[in-house]
DNA sequence: GAATCGAGAGACAACGTTGTCTTGCAGTAG
DNA sequence: CTACTGCAAGACAACGTTGTCTCTCGATTC
């Protein structure tokens, strides 16, 4: 036997099926002695509504459920915006379906109709695809999107960034003031947005100088690698710029290498804890992951409400925190 | 108008809903040139089946939904434990749910009801409440509960957990060994399982070597501070040990506070991105989160999958990489 | 050529719940 | 004493799907 259902209280409790659902859905209008009946079979035979069954018949019920789609949930970013998220959603007695995506399309796209499939009342997604077109067809209209760290194409969804392109600018503007004249940049991939913002952010700068860029991108997990070969270059930059947490440690191994990280200025993108007990402090540009995820769940929530007018972007300043690291000057 | 049904489905490709279900159930003995019908209308309205009318009526279905409770998906070693469930459930076609609890009994209680009315097959906690009794009754009997990182009273499960005393113990013994004699033990409060059992392994070195303890707890966010009133003692202890990875930083923080940190020894439990980079470079018990999410997950599995004899235990090592911090030596 | 067989497709009931309608019964007014 | 009101509680249908049974029709067998 499965587990009991309302029948079975009905039966124990010597009363209809249909007074069982008005006292387990507490209308008022029960004898106050077959409530406490009722109830009495409720609790003796651990009934539980079946969820499937009740959102079948009320087919206009939320399932209070939203899902997260993140690149890693075990990075300490995605890790702080899922946190943030559970946060806003737990406030409103809504639970969290989460999933990584490590950079893969096909998952991204899975995860999404998988979620679709369990009526999840929205999708907040940080997209890894090149094109989230997909959503039309996978996703379930009439549930919103919100996308969070990257820009999406192909479908619309508020969508909530760091401001990638002017908080590079101006970490690379801080080490233009400061003397440099070679400064490199060390990015992801440019097949990821963000990758590709912090970029032009660089460019920005560097044109506005007058001076010529550097750029090499970080294979994964190859950050390290790359920033050795950037500081053995015959004219070795005199300051780094790497556009993310995991690069920024890779090239700060590479200069503990060579022996360089008095001599050579190091700026990153997004903090990291102890960035302030490393020798030299390693400055950064700070994202605020809690308050991208804390947006995003507000946008998403007022969408659910039945908010409906164009896509929002909302932008979620960075912050430069000189530590130590981007203030050295050039040789 | 809702989502389109089956019976949209059938309409509009001429046919019976039988003939849809089969259809879309991948049944064999369907005329190739009506499944081609269906499909196209599928596609052309855009259907998905409702999961829920389809567990209704099967009612032996899995949801294919585990539930993960951790302390804080946020902090790097829940993380690394989500993370590692997440990637057993995805090779399975399994989602995960989770949730922080934060230290909060109350959140503990009802995520579990919460998941269990949401049917999850099975359940990941990492105990926070005193006590497990509850999920006699909030939880589905049947469904599986694997507990992580901390024991469970009161509710008969799997378990997974490190060598929390073991691993403390010979941690300490390597301090003693190099010549410790006043060692301080600084951890989380009692009311936390693993701060028992590493406090405990802290006790069985110190009495083993004949020598006083000095132990003290550190208030949530308040590591520093205790960490400072520890340093300062008349008798200032030699060596430290931290039972926590906050903690470690904490004190880390109060030795550079007091221009310490090469003179007075530092072991940590927990380690943590960057450790081999300070200075000096600090010397750990290293947990592997991503064995005991592993090791969790296909304990869960295993039970989901009908394995039914008793609860195991299930023990993860720790490992002590010395780097520096606990290898100074008394002054 | 009639009887048999089998495969494809539809009719119908059922899963556990809730909305709507109906019934029963006590209380009240005429 | 009858007719009406009002309210509690039950009967019944329906939500979207799948299991089971039945029907149709062409192919095979004797």
């Amino acid at each position: 036997m499965g587990r009991p259902t309302m029948n079975d209280v009905a039966r124990s409790a010597g009363v209809s099926l249909k007074t069982v659902s008005r006292v387990v859905n507490g209308e008022a209008t029960v004898d106050p002695a077959l409530v406490a009946r009722v109830r009495a079979a409720v609790a003796s035979l651990g009934y539980r509504p079946n969820l499937g069954a009740t959102m079948l018949r009320r087919n206009d019920l939320r399932t209070r459920t939203i899902g997260v789609l993140l690149e890693d949930v075990s990075n300490p970013f995605s890790a702080a915006v899922n946190r943030a998220v559970e946060d806003e959603a737990h406030g409103r007695g809504v639970h969290v379906l989460t999933g990584s995506l490590d950079e893969d399309p096909v998952r991204e796209r899975d995860l999404a109709g998988a979620f679709a499939r369990r009526h999840a009342d929205g999708l907040i997604l940080a997209p890894t695809a090149p094109d989230q077109g997909y959503l039309g067809t996978d996703w379930q209209p009439g549930a919103p999107v919100v996308f969070v760290d990257r820009p999406a194409t192909g479908y619309r969804g508020d969508t909530v960034l760091a401001t990638n392109r002017s908080g590079t600018a101006d970490a690379v503007r801080h080490l233009i003031a400061r003397g440099h004249r070679r400064i490199a940049f060390l990015g992801d991939a440019p097949r990821i947005a963000t990758a590709r913002s912090r970029r032009q952010g660089y460019r920005d700068a560097m044109r506005e100088a007058g001076l010529p860029t550097c750029e090499a991108a970080a294979p994964d997990r190859g950050a390290e690698a790359a920033a050795l070969a950037l500081l053995t270059l015959p004219a070795r930059p005199t300051a780094l710029f790497t556009a993310q947490n995991l690069i920024t440690v890779g090239a700060l191994r590479a200069l503990r290498r060579l022996g360089l990280q008095h001599r050579v200025a190091l700026v990153g993108f997004d903090d990291f804890p102890l960035a302030d007990l490393l020798d030299p402090p390693i400055t950064v540009v700070a994202q605020d992951p809690a308050a991208m995820g804390r947006a995003a769940a507000e946008a998403l929530f007022e969408r659910i409400d039945g908010y409906d007018e164009e896509p929002r972007e909302i932008s979620i300043r960075t912050m430069l925190i000189p530590r130590g690291s981007g203030e050295l000057l050039p040789a």
